[in-house]
DNA sequence: AGCACGATGCTCT
DNA sequence: GAGCATCGTGCTT
């Protein structure tokens, strides 16, 4: 049996700016072919990270062989390691050639539930290393394309989000970066109103 | 319910 | 060698 996808977001989707792919990827399905199994999620939380300016992004010094991804072509994944143990995933933006990309914070479940559930040994799939673990992305899928199905990764059109369940808010985790890039409220969420 | 802390290893300086 | 776009546990209110 094959998972034939019904509305993947195009690349013009991931060649927009990044604060417009970080609010508009919010209610999108994030599709994970694991196993032969398809995974799916509804993305409910997102970060914007922009280019050498930002004093965030992983960019700020720099083409890296780490960060290269993100000089790359927008709609792919820029996968990397941190804290010893965890997976981050994110996907490129605006044009070839300027970094940026849009941290995948949080899913809530829609298609695996059982899979997802062991995989997370029971607990919930908000927060960015949770999403990985549940979806089973690591190295493997960095700079993979998120527009071809072949990759086994990629993020189907969703239901519009209300602007009553938008919050914005600052980043998270950005303990010694300097303003005005810390309070920059480049995190996006949905919730239940 | 909230906070503090340790785990754990890769990347860049 | 320092720092890290985090998580789970265990302890305190």
């Amino acid at each position: 049996m094959s998972y034939i996808p019904l509305k993947i977001l195009p690349p013009s989707f991931y060649a927009q700016p990044t604060l417009v792919v970080a609010r508009e990827i919010l209610g999108a399905r994030l599709v994970r072919i694991l196993d032969g199994a398809r995974l799916c999620g509804m993305i409910t939380e997102a970060e914007a990270y922009i280019g050498e300016e930002d004093l965030a992004c992983h960019a700020k010094a720099g083409r890296t062989k780490r960060n290269a991804v993100m000089y790359g072509q927008p709609g792919h994944a820029y996968v990397y390691f941190t804290y010893g143990m965890h997976w981050m995933l994110n996907v490129v933006t605006e044009k070839d050639g300027f970094p940026a990309a849009v941290l995948i914070r949080g899913i809530e479940v829609l298609e695996g539930g059982e899979i997802i559930s062991a995989r997370r040994h029971g607990g919930d799939t908000k927060g960015p290393a949770k999403v990985t673990q549940a979806l089973g992305i690591d190295s493997a899928l960095n700079g993979v394309n998120l527009c071809d199905p072949k990759g086994g990764l990629w993020i189907e059109e969703g239901e519009p989000v209300p602007p009553e369940e938008l919050v914005t808010g600052p980043r998270v985790g950005l303990n010694t970066v300097p303003e005005p890039w810390k309070s920059k409220p480049w995190r996006f969420q949905m919730v239940r109103r």
